[in-house]
DNA sequence: GCTCATAACTGAGCGTAGTCAAATACTATT
DNA sequence: AATAGTATTTGACTACGCTCAGTTATGAGC
């Protein structure tokens, strides 16, 4: 037989499906019926595995979510940064970045802000949410290199400039006063924000 | 007898009581252990009342904590707006402003944190968080119009660049990275992000 | 193939926030 | 002061995230 020896045991095999399985059974509950109406058994039922399992491959019942939405938020960066390209103005080209993120964070609004909670509030010693975190700091890397293309401005004042939109974004994203508001509005509200900024 | 009949029932004075035996129990006990490490039934044992009655007065333990704490936040308001008459440019009226609000949010780290969590993602219509968004709104107030005190600036941008210091002011206290960090650092932090703002 | 060490898994069980049907305390009425 | 009606209290109970002692699967050495 042509079968060459397993380069990778059956063991590492199983925990990667297993963990594929966990992802997909989480992502599904999470967008069919939001992160506070699935419980931790139902997710190990679907993914096929025991109850303490699932804590294996997860610390936390908000890692999971981390773990299941910060593809989607890269994502949604670099739709951002694509869209910023083409953008004339400073604040056009700020909002163009912005827009798929806010976009992305409100498609299941429930998740979306449990997702920033975790985020801000989290251990950030947890691998899923030091990706997150990573994940901003490329966002306002990003948001710093737009201010920097049209303006005079220091690499400093940047980069600080790129941490007050962040902050920005995020609060008008987690802010219970906006549960009901529209991707519009809320886009509304960063832009008169960021307006006084630039 | 000269005695009154009681304007006001035994029953209200009793729910009266309780009401302050549970702040009293939850101040005690958030202040000296966190209120993670403080469980209801605890608060309810201080208190002297069944554990089910701690539920009749606040729906949840983080309204408790917000309960306990929106005094504190008040005061340091207040603290802030009359250290902010004295100083100098608009900046350091500002960051006089801010700083005992960052204080007293430092004083038990947890709690801190905590309250902050609560006052964002907690249940708007609860009278607890109405009470804690409208310090908020104060804040924002205070600020805005130490901003228009030296500068030219219209009541509209005033009120916006408030909130935007707002939402400065908390990330940097809620944000996990900053756990260790000292009210100086922190201060720090705030004075480099607003710097760019005014 | 057999044995053993250990990595991975399991589900019964724990701790705790929050609920609810039953019990109790209070007030108004006669 | 007895009765009835209602506001308030209670603690046993539920639900759920998470843990851990015991079990099973895997692979290395022979």
């Amino acid at each position: 037989m042509s079968v060459i020896s397993p380069p990778i045991g059956r063991r590492e095999r199983n925990k990667q499906q297993k963990l594929d399985r966990i992802i997909d059974a989480a992502r599904e509950l999470f967008t069919e019926h939001g992160i506070d109406d699935v419980t931790t058994q139902q997710i190990a039922d679907r993914a096929d595995i025991g109850a303490g399992t699932l804590f294996l491959y997860v610390r936390t019942k908000g890692e999971l979510l981390l773990l299941v939405q910060n593809a989607a938020y890269a994502d949604a960066l670099d739709r951002g940064w694509a869209n910023a390209e083409g953008a004339p103005g400073v604040l056009d080209a700020v909002l163009a970045l912005v827009r798929p993120i806010v976009e992305c964070n409100r498609t299941q609004i429930d998740n979306g802000r449990t997702y920033l909670r975790e985020m801000v509030f989290g251990d950030p010693t947890e691998p899923r949410h030091r990706e997150a975190l990573e994940i901003v700091a490329r966002t306002e890397g990003a948001i710093a290199s737009v201010l920097k293309r049209a303006e005079r401005i220091d690499e400093e004042s940047a980069a600080t400039t790129a941490r007050v939109v962040s902050a920005v974004m995020f609060l008008s994203m987690a802010a219970s006063e906006n549960v009901h508001s529209s991707v519009d509005d809320i886009m509304d509200q960063i832009g008169a924000q960021i307006r006084v900024l630039v």
